[in-house]
DNA sequence: AGCCAGGCCAAGC
DNA sequence: GCTTGGCATGGC
Protein backbone atom coordinates (compact mmCIF):
# COMPACT_ATOMS: atom_id res chain seq x y z
CA UNK A 1 0.00 0.00 0.00
CA UNK A 2 1.41 3.28 -1.08
CA UNK A 3 -1.06 6.09 -0.83
CA UNK A 4 -1.71 9.48 0.66
CA UNK A 5 -3.12 8.08 3.87
CA UNK A 6 0.19 6.37 4.55
CA UNK A 7 2.20 9.34 3.37
CA UNK A 8 0.36 11.63 5.76
CA UNK A 9 0.87 9.17 8.59
CA UNK A 10 4.59 9.10 7.95
CA UNK A 11 4.82 12.87 7.67
CA UNK A 12 2.96 13.44 10.93
CA UNK A 13 4.93 10.78 12.77
CA UNK A 14 8.12 12.34 11.51
CA UNK A 15 6.91 15.78 12.57
CA UNK A 16 5.52 15.06 16.01
CA UNK A 17 7.05 11.73 17.02
CA UNK A 18 5.33 8.92 18.84
CA UNK A 19 2.34 10.15 20.86
CA UNK A 20 1.94 7.06 23.02
CA UNK A 21 -1.78 7.29 23.58
CA UNK A 22 -3.70 6.60 25.80
CA UNK A 23 -2.26 8.29 28.94
CA UNK A 24 -2.84 6.10 32.01
CA UNK A 25 -2.26 6.82 35.69
CA UNK A 26 -0.66 4.50 38.21
CA UNK A 27 -2.68 1.83 39.95
CA UNK A 28 -5.64 2.07 37.65
CA UNK A 29 -7.02 -0.48 35.24
CA UNK A 30 -6.20 0.82 31.75
CA UNK A 31 -9.48 -0.40 30.25
CA UNK A 32 -11.50 1.27 32.97
CA UNK A 33 -9.56 4.53 32.87
CA UNK A 34 -9.77 4.68 29.07
CA UNK A 35 -13.50 4.04 29.13
CA UNK A 36 -14.10 6.80 31.67
CA UNK A 37 -11.74 9.17 29.84
CA UNK A 38 -13.36 8.47 26.48
CA UNK A 39 -16.75 9.48 27.87
CA UNK A 40 -15.41 12.55 29.64
CA UNK A 41 -13.60 13.88 26.58
CA UNK A 42 -16.68 13.99 24.36
CA UNK A 43 -16.57 17.44 22.78
CA UNK A 44 -14.27 18.54 25.59
CA UNK A 45 -10.60 19.49 25.74
CA UNK A 46 -8.30 16.96 27.36
CA UNK A 47 -7.04 19.58 29.83
CA UNK A 48 -10.47 19.70 31.39
CA UNK A 49 -10.75 15.93 31.41
CA UNK A 50 -7.48 15.68 33.33
CA UNK A 51 -8.96 17.78 36.11
CA UNK A 52 -11.91 15.46 36.41
CA UNK A 53 -9.68 12.40 36.40
CA UNK A 54 -7.51 13.95 39.10
CA UNK A 55 -10.62 14.55 41.19
CA UNK A 56 -11.58 10.90 40.81
CA UNK A 57 -8.08 9.71 41.73
CA UNK A 58 -7.90 11.99 44.77
CA UNK A 59 -11.16 10.52 45.97
CA UNK A 60 -10.02 6.99 45.23
CA UNK A 61 -12.86 6.49 42.78
CA UNK A 62 -11.17 5.76 39.46
CA UNK A 63 -12.44 2.23 39.06
CA UNK A 64 -15.66 0.63 37.84
CA UNK A 65 -16.22 -1.00 41.19
CA UNK A 66 -15.97 2.25 43.15
CA UNK A 67 -17.88 4.33 40.61
CA UNK A 68 -20.62 1.74 40.52
CA UNK A 69 -21.34 2.35 44.17
CA UNK A 70 -20.76 6.09 44.47
CA UNK A 71 -23.75 8.42 44.59
CA UNK A 72 -24.33 9.96 41.17
CA UNK A 73 -24.54 13.47 42.63
CA UNK A 74 -21.04 13.02 44.05
CA UNK A 75 -19.83 11.82 40.66
CA UNK A 76 -21.38 14.86 38.96
CA UNK A 77 -19.48 17.24 41.23
CA UNK A 78 -16.17 15.49 40.65
CA UNK A 79 -16.44 15.48 36.85
CA UNK A 80 -17.79 19.01 36.63
CA UNK A 81 -14.58 20.46 35.11
CA UNK A 82 -15.05 18.44 31.93
CA UNK A 83 -18.52 19.79 31.18
CA UNK A 84 -21.84 18.13 30.28
CA UNK A 85 -21.52 16.56 33.69
CA UNK A 86 -25.17 15.58 34.12
CA UNK A 87 -25.22 13.46 30.96
CA UNK A 88 -21.70 12.15 31.38
CA UNK A 89 -22.34 11.00 34.93
CA UNK A 90 -25.37 9.06 33.72
CA UNK A 91 -23.42 7.58 30.83
CA UNK A 92 -20.59 6.48 33.13
CA UNK A 93 -23.05 4.85 35.51
CA UNK A 94 -24.89 3.07 32.72
CA UNK A 95 -21.67 1.99 31.06
CA UNK A 96 -20.39 0.36 34.22
CA UNK A 97 -23.73 -1.29 34.89
CA UNK A 98 -23.69 -2.73 31.38
CA UNK A 99 -20.05 -3.78 31.21
CA UNK A 100 -19.34 -5.09 34.67
CA UNK A 101 -20.99 -8.44 34.07
CA UNK A 102 -19.62 -9.01 30.59
CA UNK A 103 -16.25 -10.74 30.12
CA UNK A 104 -13.86 -8.30 28.49
CA UNK A 105 -13.26 -10.49 25.49
CA UNK A 106 -16.98 -10.38 24.75
CA UNK A 107 -17.32 -6.62 24.75
CA UNK A 108 -17.90 -5.58 21.15
CA UNK A 109 -18.98 -2.47 19.26
CA UNK A 110 -22.64 -3.42 19.44
CA UNK A 111 -22.51 -3.75 23.21
CA UNK A 112 -20.95 -0.32 23.55
CA UNK A 113 -23.29 1.36 21.08
CA UNK A 114 -26.29 0.04 22.99
CA UNK A 115 -25.33 2.29 25.89
CA UNK A 116 -27.01 5.70 25.85
CA UNK A 117 -24.30 8.34 25.64
CA UNK A 118 -21.82 6.18 23.78
CA UNK A 119 -21.66 6.79 20.04
CA UNK A 120 -19.35 5.52 17.35
CA UNK A 121 -16.30 7.56 18.20
CA UNK A 122 -16.40 6.81 21.90
CA UNK A 123 -17.04 3.12 21.21
CA UNK A 124 -14.13 2.92 18.81
CA UNK A 125 -11.82 4.68 21.27
CA UNK A 126 -12.67 2.14 23.92
CA UNK A 127 -12.25 -0.75 21.48
CA UNK A 128 -8.94 0.49 20.08
CA UNK A 129 -7.15 1.92 23.10
CA UNK A 130 -8.89 0.01 25.86
CA UNK A 131 -9.33 -3.42 24.30
CA UNK A 132 -6.62 -3.39 21.61
CA UNK A 133 -8.99 -4.13 18.79
CA UNK A 134 -8.46 -2.78 15.27
CA UNK A 135 -11.07 -0.02 15.09
CA UNK A 136 -9.92 3.23 13.50
CA UNK A 137 -11.20 6.28 15.40
CA UNK A 138 -12.74 9.12 13.40
CA UNK A 139 -13.20 12.48 15.09
CA UNK A 140 -13.81 16.13 14.21
CA UNK A 141 -10.11 16.68 13.50
CA UNK A 142 -10.04 13.71 11.13
CA UNK A 143 -12.97 15.13 9.18
CA UNK A 144 -11.47 18.60 9.08
CA UNK A 145 -7.94 17.62 8.04
CA UNK A 146 -8.87 14.97 5.50
CA UNK A 147 -11.73 16.87 3.89
CA UNK A 148 -9.44 19.87 3.47
CA UNK A 149 -6.84 17.57 2.00
CA UNK A 150 -9.44 16.34 -0.48
CA UNK A 151 -9.24 12.72 0.63
CA UNK A 152 -12.77 12.50 1.99
CA UNK A 153 -15.99 14.42 1.41
CA UNK A 154 -17.45 16.58 4.13
CA UNK A 155 -20.80 14.87 3.81
CA UNK A 156 -19.40 11.39 4.41
CA UNK A 157 -20.73 9.61 7.47
CA UNK A 158 -18.63 8.18 10.25
CA UNK A 159 -18.57 4.58 9.02
CA UNK A 160 -17.74 5.64 5.47
CA UNK A 161 -14.78 7.69 6.62
CA UNK A 162 -13.59 4.89 8.85
CA UNK A 163 -13.80 2.50 5.91
CA UNK A 164 -11.56 4.79 3.84
CA UNK A 165 -8.85 4.59 6.46
CA UNK A 166 -9.18 0.85 6.92
CA UNK A 167 -8.96 0.28 3.17
CA UNK A 168 -5.88 2.41 2.84
CA UNK A 169 -3.88 1.34 5.88
CA UNK A 170 -2.37 -1.94 6.98
CA UNK A 171 -4.55 -3.56 9.63
CA UNK A 172 -2.19 -2.71 12.44
CA UNK A 173 -3.41 -1.72 15.87
CA UNK A 174 -0.30 0.30 16.68
CA UNK A 175 -0.71 2.33 13.50
CA UNK A 176 -4.39 2.93 14.24
CA UNK A 177 -3.55 4.13 17.75
CA UNK A 178 -0.72 6.33 16.67
CA UNK A 179 -2.43 7.77 13.63
CA UNK A 180 -5.48 8.99 15.50
CA UNK A 181 -3.28 10.60 18.16
CA UNK A 182 -1.18 12.30 15.48
CA UNK A 183 -4.29 13.61 13.76
CA UNK A 184 -5.47 15.16 17.02
CA UNK A 185 -2.07 16.75 17.55
CA UNK A 186 -2.00 18.15 14.04
CA UNK A 187 -5.56 19.45 14.39
CA UNK A 188 -4.70 21.26 17.59
CA UNK A 189 -1.40 22.71 16.49
CA UNK A 190 -1.81 23.46 12.78
CA UNK A 191 -5.09 22.60 11.11
CA UNK A 192 -7.21 24.96 13.21
CA UNK A 193 -10.89 25.52 12.53
CA UNK A 194 -10.74 29.22 11.62
CA UNK A 195 -7.14 30.08 10.83
CA UNK A 196 -5.17 26.99 9.97
CA UNK A 197 -1.44 27.56 9.89
CA UNK A 198 -0.87 26.22 6.39
CA UNK A 199 2.60 27.74 6.08
CA UNK A 200 3.90 25.50 8.83
CA UNK A 201 1.91 22.44 7.81
CA UNK A 202 4.03 19.41 6.98
CA UNK A 203 1.33 17.93 4.76
CA UNK A 204 0.31 21.06 2.85
CA UNK A 205 1.95 19.62 -0.25
CA UNK A 206 -0.91 17.10 -0.35
CA UNK A 207 -3.68 19.50 0.67
CA UNK A 208 -6.04 21.02 -1.89
CA UNK A 209 -7.38 23.70 0.42
CA UNK A 210 -4.65 26.10 1.42
CA UNK A 211 -5.80 29.09 3.47
C1' DA B 1 -14.67 38.47 25.37
C1' DG B 2 -15.97 35.20 22.37
C1' DC B 3 -14.90 30.86 20.37
C1' DC B 4 -13.74 26.29 20.85
C1' DA B 5 -12.86 21.53 22.69
C1' DG B 6 -10.39 14.03 21.42
C1' DG B 7 -19.71 13.95 20.76
C1' DC B 8 -24.20 12.36 21.54
C1' DC B 9 -29.10 12.33 21.65
C1' DA B 10 -33.97 13.79 20.89
C1' DA B 11 -37.00 16.42 18.36
C1' DG B 12 -38.63 18.16 14.22
C1' DC B 13 -38.84 18.26 9.24
C1' DG C 1 -33.37 9.82 6.15
C1' DC C 2 -31.10 14.76 7.46
C1' DT C 3 -30.65 19.15 10.30
C1' DT C 4 -30.89 21.59 14.65
C1' DG C 5 -30.63 22.65 19.51
C1' DG C 6 -29.22 21.41 24.05
C1' DC C 7 -25.81 19.94 27.05
C1' DA C 8 -21.42 23.07 30.34
C1' DT C 9 -16.82 23.96 31.93
C1' DG C 10 -12.30 26.15 31.41
C1' DG C 11 -8.46 27.73 28.34
C1' DC C 12 -6.74 30.79 25.04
Amino acid sequence: MNNKFIQIYENLLNEYGNQNWWPIHENTDPFEEITIGAILTQNTSWKNVEKSIQNLIENNLLSFEKLDKVDIEVLKKLIKPSGFYNQKAKTIKETIKTLKNIPRNKIDRETLLSIKGIGRETADCILLYGLNKPFFVVDAYTKRIFSRAGLINQNMKYDEIQKKFIENLPKDIQIYKEYHALIVEHGKRICLKRNPNCKECSISYICIKIF
